[in-house]
RNA sequence: GUCCCCGUCGUCUAGGGGUCGAGGACACCGGGUUUUCAUCCCGGCAACAGGGGUUCGAAUCCCCUCGGGGAUGCCA
């Protein structure tokens, strides 16, 4: 077995393609199989060197690695379609000379012409055929007007397709209905995607092609230019679409949809694997937090959903900080710390294992890495500025005694050496309050927040003078 | 329009003729644990698109209708 992944490089990688990409990497693994790495960069005009790398990145961060490709090279390459134009055009020549394709000299106008017509009288378009037998002179009458022809591919007629997908089963197709005589080649002499995939797959002796449901209608079209060549068809799996919550195929309107974008705001790769992959499959038990290795032992390519998905942003959050709060401390601190200093804090001048505590303290509390960005104040910051709500717990009458009564210990009894263990205890017994009513107001006068870590964990690395700060100042903010 | 694919809670899904008066998860709503918000635990709400067959029996098989999506590009 031997699968593919080919985005086109004309921007940052896709959610949607990210899924294919997955399950093309899982699928790999679990048949040992090489993963080929193949850049679909014939759209010149589109195609950019920056999302080549970008989306090589992307696919790294994420850990999916590819046997063969533009960078890694390989017994198949080159694996650029840009550098591959030669192979293309000795099989268009072929297909030439063999009369199954042929020189078509319409015009982009001519040919919207036919379609609005078409349109018009309610018909489906279908290329007529009209340059299938044009004489030489009427081609050089065309070339001396300065019209530069595109290669059509002849469909042959009363042809049947049938594809066996091994997600969406026998699929049949005729070749009546695909449109009459494409373009695979371009006015300006490069080939087209319908026309060349296919080559490429065999040459580069792809087994299973996985790929989007978007592609199957165009998979007869594919095959028949095979037949044409001669050469061998791979199996198919065409996953189900993901969509938006319009249920529209998901894309850049739906808002956040581009992998670096969840990869910024601190979702983990092995979330967005186990979301990702499990969108459309499940696994056997009925878990839904299971690890790369569990996905790969169980995923087969025959039992994948047949119908398409809308994308749930929030349960891939929920799933991420499922993830996030499992993750061992060290790793925990390396993936947070980018994000705490991203929020304007200097974690150069902290120490590792306060950093490490920190970050143990507040893990629980986010979903994503980026949650830390506020929550990194409460710690950091000499005196947050809080917000409303915390401003409306401090004036009330709890606050007030909450305020009071610490402002008279954090001046006299409790100091540098007994502040962690002794102040909770102590604030409680002169307030005289408990539970809720205790902690909310405390909360709220030590962190400036209503909500937050555990208090009694986050109180030694707050530490005493920067409490006793908060402690004054908002004792003069909001105290009657 | 035409061709193709799909149709179980709001969402992701389990199920593939009887064990399904439909199970799990997210979200939502209650409750519990936590001297605190959260985490965690427990409970609740909520679906077989509709209609015909086949069958002793249909969410499951067949047909039609409806609904959704994709393709129909000198994009991929």
């Amino acid at each position: 077995m031997r699968v593919r992944f080919a985005p086109s490089p004309t921007g940052y990688i896709h959610i949607g393609n990210v899924r294919t990409a997955i399950i093309n990497y899982l699928i790999a693994r679990k048949n040992g199989a090489s993963l080929v790495l193949r850049i679909e960069d014939t759209d010149m005009e589109r195609s950019t060197k920056e999302s080549e790398r970008s989306i090589m990145d992307d696919l790294t961060w994420l850990g999916i690695e590819w046997n063969e490709g533009p960078d890694v090279g390989g017994g198949c390459g080159p694996y650029r379609q840009s550098e591959r134009f030669g192979i293309y055009n000795e099989y268009t020549e072929r297909l030439l000379r063999e009369g199954k394709a042929y020189h078509c000299y319409c015009t982009q106008q001519e040919l919207d012409a036919m379609r609005q017509d078409a349109e018009k009288q309610n018909r489906t378009f279908t290329y007529p055929g009209k340059c299938r037998h044009l004489s030489t002179e009427e081609k050089q009458k065309f070339e001396a007007e300065g019209r530069k022809p595109t290669v059509r591919f002849h469909v042959p007629e009363g042809e049947t397709v049938t594809i066996r997908d091994h997600i969406k089963g026998s699929v049949t197709f005729s070749s009546e209905n695909i449109g009459g005589d494409f373009i695979i080649v371009r006015s300006d002499g490069t080939p087209i995607y319908n026309y060349i995939v296919i080559i490429d797959d065999a040459l580069m002796k792809i087994s299973h092609v996985i790929r989007g449901e978007d592609h199957l209608s165009n998979t007869p079209k594919q095959i028949l230019v095979a037949r044409a060549l001669d050469l061998p068809v791979p199996e198919y799996a065409h996953l189900s679409l993901v969509l938006g919550p319009d249920r529209s195929k998901l894309s850049k309107r739906h808002g956040i949809t581009s992998l670096n974008m969840y990869r910024e705001e601190g979702y983990l790769p092995e979330a967005l694997i186990n979301y990702l992959g499990m969108l459309g499959w499940a696994s056997e038990s009925g878990d839904e937090i299971i690890p790369i290795k569990e996905i790969i032992s169980q995923i087969d390519i025959t039992n994948l959903a047949k119908s398409a998905a809308i994308f749930d942003f929030q349960k891939l959050k929920w799933m991420n900080g499922k993830h996030l709060r499992e993750l061992p401390i060290g790793r925990a601190t390396d993936l947070f710390a980018p994000f705490i200093a991203r929020a304007g804090y200097d974690i150069s001048s902290l120490d590792r294992k306060y950093l490490e505590q920190l970050v143990s303290v507040v893990q629980i509390k986010c979903d994503i890495l980026s949650d830390i960005g506020r929550l990194a104040g409460i710690f950091l910051d000499d005196v947050p500025s809080p917000d409303s709500e915390t401003e409306v717990m401090l004036t009330t009458e709890e606050g007030n005694i909450m305020l009071k009564a610490a402002r008279e210990l954090v001046s006299g009894e409790i100091n540098e050496n007994n502040f962690a263990t002794d102040f909770i205890p102590r604030i409680k017994e002169t307030t005289n309050l408990k539970g809720k009513k205790l902690f909310m107001p405390l909360r709220a006068m030590i962190t400036g927040r209503l909500q937050g870590p555990e208090l009694d964990q986050a109180l030694p690395l707050i530490g005493y003078h920067r409490c006793k700060k908060r402690i004054d100042q908002y004792s003069a903010a909001y105290t009657r």
